[in-house]
DNA sequence: TTGTATGCGTTATCAT
DNA sequence: ATGATAACGCATACAA
């Protein structure tokens, strides 16, 4: 407590004037087998010297670091951190603990925090790939670590998947646009990557639409250039034919970008429609309130976790797939007859 | 690269018929000493191997874990996950690694995470409290851990304080609603705990209202508590004068509490000012838009390392204090004389 | 119930 | 320029 160099098991050992051997079981699992008065002259001992058992030591020999990695794409992502949150929850239980990691979507990153991990010899990994599917990744998968991947997929590595029930969220929302009359569709998405084929989720798109006899039209935009989706969506809304039209956004930032070009170009949600994939803490804010499909963030983190504890790393069910929530708002209700009043001004 | 075991040195050493010493050197800071074939050999037997060093065994050894440790109070709030960006930045320049925990301001979960950061024998701790002043801080401290303490100021813990100029912000805040013709204030803030005397702040405030003639009320409120927070607000909104009322947030989530109010209210914007510390991305799309003082979050975590780093654990300037941005928006502009027509509607 | 001895993977010290 | 060997702090098999 006095010390300024860390006190050692040894040093406890001879202030309680016993051994290593039992100060080591005293912190370990095994207090019980220590005598009352033995187990009184450690506590003693340790907390007058401020110890603590040193865990590079204690990982050093029984090969287990009790130490979980994850890597985030994007940590400013709200989503990203609601899963981490659950993902932590789910570790401290389980008593372990979370090494977390934020690539910036950066691939170099990636490789860096990935050594990183495998340095500490983290005995799990949940992922949310940035970029393209990496040597590091499938080594570690190959060495054994058990590794989940979260919401974006990853061909050649052989990994469990948690996360969205992408083709279902597709679904419920064009099901809630077509029951809302709106008659064509852009879903705007940020370009998938050479990582994640999602040729899924817009083939799911493709085929959702043209089952339902609607326009589907798809554009990948890179969040960093803002002019380009603007020019975009302006084509789109004054687009020839005078069919009710709404805007399907892939995930949380899409939709913000997406709210903020609507909002510099005037347009009166309701009348042009809005969805997005992701709840937002001011979604119900913005106008008549944005229309969402909410995931079930703390659940996929906790999913993520579980999976990677389970035997052999592979959940029961088939895959982690989770179901969102429909939060329907004023963005996807079209006014009655009349292109109503006003709302959502300017500025 | 095909081993279930990891890779250890001595095997590295023996598949490049050399010694461990040397292999060691290889990936030390010493790889010059050695001679290119000998470099070679063993970057090709690693390589092959799939070597790592185990970063526990470095660790053991030299006693420098290259490890920082931060401690946030709320990982969900967008400014704490901001400053943590540059925090985690400023210490990938100088190859640190950084072990972020959340407590979700609760002080069990602190102690717990403090036990771990201790555990893995963090060199430096950035610390944004969460309840009460812990003695496993004091301890830290006096153990010679350098540390930060960020937006939260804590008393009896001698350390550094960085973060935002909150005297300055309050200036800033008071000059501009008195600016726009506000006249009656409502200072809503989370209760400050024991942790931190947010009294200079409040002095600040109180002060600063008496100097310009402005009515400056305070309240404090837990945002758990929703119910209780409506009806001061709409108190406040329906008060005897009829002087312009505005309210100033203390922080990003106290703002967005104090929205969704406003917003259930009916209240225009404007009319009734806003004005919010922290810029969040939502801001300039509801109503009018919101009126932030922003913190350079990424500026503040980057101090916080170069402070933690400082010879003595020191900075050189007084304070670690930073100067906000005011971000002006509708919520803080009067409409002309009459009360305006119609504008943030109901839904 | 308690203690002794050994090894975990690495770096540092001292040789050569 | 390279190598042998002793710590580092702890857990564990084994002995008492």
């Amino acid at each position: 407590m006095t010390q300024s160099h860390r006190a050692t098991i040894i040093e406890v050992a001879r202030a309680a004037s016993t051994s290593k051997t039992s100060v080591s079981r005293y912190f370990g699992e095994e207090r019980e087998r220590l005598s009352p008065p033995l187990q009184a002259r450690i506590a003693e001992a340790a907390s007058h010297l401020g110890y603590h058992p040193n865990q590079m030591a204690r990982g050093l020999k029984g090969g287990s670091s009790r130490l979980i990695g994850m890597l985030v794409a994007d940590i400013r992502n709200p989503f990203s951190v609601a899963v981490m949150h659950g993902v932590e929850q789910a570790c401290r239980e389980q008593g372990l603990s979370l090494l977390v990691c934020n690539t910036d979507n950066d691939p170099a990153q990636e490789r860096e925090h990935l050594a990183l991990l495998t340095a500490y010899r983290i005995e799990g990994l949940v992922v949310n790939v940035a970029g393209s599917p990496h040597r590091e990744l499938q080594n570690l998968a190959a060495q054994g670590v058990p590794m989940v991947l979260l919401d974006r997929e990853l061909v050649d590595v052989d990994a469990e998947l948690v996360g969205l029930d992408n083709p279902l969220a597709i679904d419920m929302a064009l099901d809630h646009l077509q029951a809302q009359g709106y008659r064509e569709l852009l879903y705007v998405s940020e370009p998938p990557g050479q990582a994640s084929p999602r040729t899924t989720r817009l083939g799911c798109y493709q085929r959702g639409c043209e089952a339902r006899s609607l326009t589907g039209k798809v554009h990948y935009q890179d969040l960093a250039d803002t002019a380009m989706l603007h020019q975009v969506i302006a084509a789109f809304l004054t687009g020839s034919t005078r069919s009710p039209k709404a805007l399907l956004c892939a995930n949380g930032n899409v939709t913000l970008a997406v709210t903020r070009i609507l909002h510099t170009l005037g347009a009166r949600l309701g009348e042009t429609g809005l969805i997005g994939i992701d709840e937002l803490d001011w979604c119900a804010l913005v106008g008549p309130g944005i229309s969402t499909l909410a995931q079930p963030t703390d659940a996929i983190g906790r999913d993520a976790v579980q999976c990677l504890l389970a035997p052999g790393n592979r959940r029961v069910a088939p895959r982690g797939l989770h179901a969102p929530t429909l939060i329907a708002r004023g963005s996807t209700r079209r006014p009655a007859q009349a292109p109503a009043q006003e709302e959502e001004p300017e500025q």
